[in-house]
DNA sequence: GCAGATGGTCAAGCAGGTTGACTATATGCT
DNA sequence: AGCATATAGTCAACCTGCTTGACCATCTGC
């Protein structure tokens, strides 16, 4: 593979994501919730059972202190609440609310929109085949590109 | 497809761009150069035969200052020059120097070293059919990811 | 029960972007 | 030709989201 089409498959695969994750957030805005990009991530992690402050900052790769303003955002906005964390009275779980479970599915419908087109385009078997070479290659980095 | 799966390929696409894109300014670095990661794709642009700032924002996905500033930094680092326009006194053409040349090789060497590991996973063949397919989904959106 | 590690927050600072205003040149219309 | 409008580029002010550094409370291992 030549050098150039590696620069080229980096600068195709930020484009497609980047393209997703604007449709995903304006479908989510769409429906009535206000968010950025992030919330959207956060929720994935969330909605497994809650996850403590410094679980998030991992998954989404960042400091926890911007995890945890990221978290009292989301709690002044109602989508999450602050629990004791049961076995360890140094944590808090952040649990999603009734309104965050309702956040979470208003972006899981319109990541589904965003992905609609491609499916038309290349069918549904080669999206699929498309996610699942890309997790073998990336099976659980960070979800924040590095800049 | 699930609305689930379709956040799923957006995070994992986010995943797998923002991995190779960190790889490969580490890979820039590690030869010598100093940079963050839009300088890679702003170099792709301009080793086109140069551009415009207009046309480099555009590119990147940015506003005409963000990418003006850029290129003050490309200057002041010695990777670009600006020069005079032919056919348009109001625009500048910015073009790569030898060493801004030299950078631009070091980031496709380091783009080839990051895919590497990919194409040894899936197969030189599966890897390139992989960016054909997102080449036809995201065909020219600027490189940026939204957030 | 003490030393060191870990979860979380507060505060300050910063990088990289945006919006808004402005100048100089180009383009199109009459 | 001449005027109105659009476009290329820059300057200045500001803002958002993240980082670094310091700190307290609690947990874990010896």
């Amino acid at each position: 593979m030549q050098n150039s089409e590696a620069l080229a498959l980096t600068a195709v695969l930020l484009a497609a994501a980047g393209e997703l994750t604007q449709r995903i957030n304006d479908g989510v805005v769409a429906r009535g919730f206000e968010g950025r990009p992030a919330y959207g991530f956060a929720f994935t992690r969330l909605s497994a059972g809650g996850a403590t402050v410094t679980e998030l900052a991992a998954h989404l790769g960042v400091t926890k202190q911007a995890a945890s303003q990221l978290v009292d955002e989301l709690v002044r906005k109602g989508y999450v609440e602050r629990q004791a964390h049961p076995g360890d009275a140094r944590a808090r779980l952040v649990v999603l609310t009734e309104r965050g479970w309702a956040c979470t599915r208003a972006a899981e419908e319109a990541a589904a929109d965003a992905v609609r087109p491609w499916v038309e385009l290349l069918g549904e078997s080669e999206v699929r085949a498309l996610r699942d070479q890309l997790a073998r290659i990336a099976p659980y980095g960070p979800i924040r590109p590095a800049w």
